[in-house]
This record gives C-alpha cells, sequence and structure tokens, in this order.
DNA sequence: CTACTTTTGTGACGCTTTTCACAAGCCCGC
DNA sequence: GCGGGCTTGTGAAAAGCGTCACAAAAGTAG
C-alpha cells in the first residue's frame, strides 16, 4: 500500500498541507477532493489517488474530514516531529535561508553553522556561532544534525556533502549547481536559481515560435 | 521535430551547458553523448534523444563539437540573448538573487526592484532604487521588462503576478508557496523552499520504515 | 576503394504516472 | 429503515517518458 510513491506526488501532499491551512475550520470540518484539488491546479481524481497511496481516510459522501487530513498528511510528510538542520555556507543564500520563518514553523531547528570565510567564523547570527569547515564532523555528531543545508560555491559542495554523509547526515538540500555524489540511502534535493529562470526563458522563447 | 518537450528535458539541456563548460576546449573540442552522460547522472541514450529534439547536429562516429553544441543550447534555452528582470519583493531572499553573479553571467539583467516596504522605498541597492509596488506597471513598461522574480509574502504574491501580467510581463519566477493564477500563456516556475524539504524529510521517513 | 571502428539518431518497447469511469459506501430526510 | 444524492476508492485505459537496440553515417587505416 505505500511502496514507491511519485516524486511529483510527494509534491503535491505539500500542496494539500498548505492548502488546508488554508480553511482550517471552514465548511463544517470538511473538504471533498475537488474543492481540494481547485486549489492546487490539479484534479479530483489525481487527489484521492495520491491519498489513497497511504491508506483511505475520507468519508464517502462527506469528503476528508480537514483536520484529521492535515494530520496524517503531516506525519506522511515526516512533520510530526522536529529536524535538527545544520546550515553550510554562510553567504546570502545561506543568510536567507536561515531567516527564512516557515522553517521553524515547520519543525526544522537550524542548530548549527558552518563557513570556509576566517572572517566569518566568530560571527554570530541570532544565538549560532558559525564555525569553521573543520568543525563541520563533530557538530553533526554532536548536535545529532540529520539534515544539511549545503549554500557553498559549487567547487566546495561535493567535499561538504561527502563529509556530512559520512558523519550521519540523513539527508541534504543542495542549492550548489552540481549533482552531488551521494550514497543512494542519503536522499538530495537539488535547488538550482539559474536552471529555474532557463526553464523560463526556454518556455517563453518556444511559445513564441508557434 | 520540437513540439511538446518534457520539462525534465529541458533541465537536463541545463545540465549540459554547465557540464559543457567544465571541459570548454579538452579532448580536441568534441564530446560524445556517453562522455555528457557521465556527468549528469543519466545515459547515454537519454543525451542523444533530449538533444534529438532539436534537429541533429552530432558527427556520427566522433561525437558532438564542444562549442557548436554549447552555442546551440544557449540558444535553444534563450540565452543568446539579454533578458530584463524586475525583482518584486526586496527581502532576504530577493537580496540573495539579486546578488548572485550567476544570473548576470547568463545574460538575466535585474533592471527594476519593487518593495511593499515604506522604510525600503528610496534605498538603493547597486545603482537600482526600490520602488513602491504601485509602480510595477509603469516599471514593466517602460523597461521593457520580460521576467519577474516574485518573492514577496503569500498574500501579496497573486496580486503582484496578476498586475506583472496585466503589464506585459512574459514570466514570473514564483518564490511564493502559491500557486499563481496567470494565462497559460505565460509560464510560471515555483521555488518552493518548504516543499524540497519536505521532500527530503518524507523521503528519509519513508525510507527508514524500510 | 574497402573494411573496420566509433558514435549518432531513432523507431519500438516497457515502465510510470495520470485520467477515466463506476461500484461501494455514507449521510440525510422522510 | 429505505431511497436518493454525493463523494470516495480503485481497477482499467491512456498518455507520457525513458531505455534498448540497431541501422545509418563518418572517419581511419591499409
Amino acid at each position: 500500500m505505500t511502496r514507491k510513491i511519485p516524486e511529483s506526488t510527494v509534491r503535491r501532499l505539500s500542496h494539500y498541507l498548505r492548502s488546508l491551512e488554508g480553511f482550517a475550520g471552514e465548511s463544517g470540518g470538511t473538504v471533498s477532493s475537488e474543492e481540494l484539488a481547485a486549489r492546487g491546479q490539479t484534479t479530483a481524481a489525481q487527489v484521492r489517488k495520491d491519498l489513497s497511496h497511504f491508506g483511505s481516510f475520507g468519508k464517502r459522501g462527506l469528503g476528508y474530514r480537514v483536520d484529521e487530513l492535515r494530520a496524517r498528511l503531516r506525519q506522511i510528510l515526516g512533520l510530526d516531529r522536529g529536524w535538527r538542520v545544520a546550515l553550510v555556507g554562510a553567504g546570502r543564500i545561506g543568510l536567507a535561508l536561515f531567516e527564512y520563518p516557515a522553517f521553524e514553523t515547520r519543525g526544522y531547528e537550524c542548530v548549527a553553522i558552518v563557513d570556509a570565510d576566517p572572517q566569518k567564523i566568530g560571527q554570530k547570527w541570532g544565538r549560532l556561532t558559525i564555525r569553521g569547515p573543520d568543525e563541520l564532523e563533530g557538530l553533526i555528531r554532536d548536535l545529532e544534525v540529520e539534515l544539511v543545508i549545503l549554500a557553498v560555491p559549487a567547487e566546495a559542495a561535493q567535499e561538504m556533502a561527502g563529509r556530512a554523509v559520512e558523519a550521519g547526515v540523513k539527508g541534504i538540500l543542495n542549492f550548489a549547481p552540481i549533482r552531488l555524489n551521494v550514497p543512494p540511502r542519503v536522499p538530495v534535493e537539488d535547488v538550482n536559481l539559474v536552471m529555474e529562470l532557463e526553464a523560463l526563458s526556454f518556455a517563453i522563447t518556444q511559445g513564441a515560435r508557434d
């Protein structure tokens, strides 16, 4: 019942959860797949199929109980617990992420910051002190870090990723524009801003050609 | 020959281009699909199929001429020209993007910044002055802005997007965690940082269950 | 000029994901 | 407690993508 979930399904689940937060107690505490599909750019059938991968928690003729579904989605996405995160790379992007309020409200807590720039080491962001790159493994182990946000230049990314994995990190959010080489048990999500812009200009160029 | 290109293909093209920049003049000026596949986490057949969507510009028995392929990819992705970009939302994320060097080297030039915060209006970032939100349409028209980077809170995103489209913008890079409602002729790329983290914690939770 | 090696371009195949359609289930009113 | 109106859950069909295998070029050596 719960094997081999497509990546796209996971993304949609994430959306459903956000939508649900929109109409918390609204409409008697239930939503139909139809309503959920409306916000979210998808179809009712898709919503139902997505959810059905994880069991059946709707009532026929009625829909889904908002609070119940929300709790279930949080559980599925692993948000029913906290996640300890280390930020590797204290540049502009690192800062933007560090101060991004949505992270903490979802249970992602930044517990360490590492940067290679000697000027930055020792500086404080909030109540955290920026550490040197050689302390990475120690921090990960001592603070029981599970997730790493990699926001360093491409040249440094592979080494840092390898060391983080070695130290026991379980997942990596990678902002460097390279494909990281890590063991398959460690999931990596890539965010590549240039690529997004290129996809845009491609779509525009292509569309204009019609 | 060039109709209905999958999104995933576009992403890979972007990768190929970056790889190509890696071995500029190397190995006699040619690459095989095999070599290209090696960096890039894909297969030789995939590379060839991706490229074949746009014509056939390889030499059998030899491979692809590096400089030629690079030029072709740049053209396909719409990078053989400049793009005028407006930044809407001058928060942390906006700043990080504004100062991201890779954008300019790819031909994306930020020509205007808009923010709703009266404290920020009038401030200068580099040689640009931050403008008020009511100036959005005028700036887009006067400066011939084609792309908008939307980095505002979710509540403001839809309105700004609508107005930008109305003023003639051709594509939107959206950082707000909502699905924008815009006419289909205007492509939108979403970057949703929370969603990426959720995909990670899902993968970890799910994997651990085995 | 021919035989041989290499690597592309592409139709056919197979898997994954989405869409469709409908029986099964649930609530409500009477 | 029975019938009618909704909405779910899910097999089956369709579409979308990736993989495979191989014929068609291009270059090279003899």
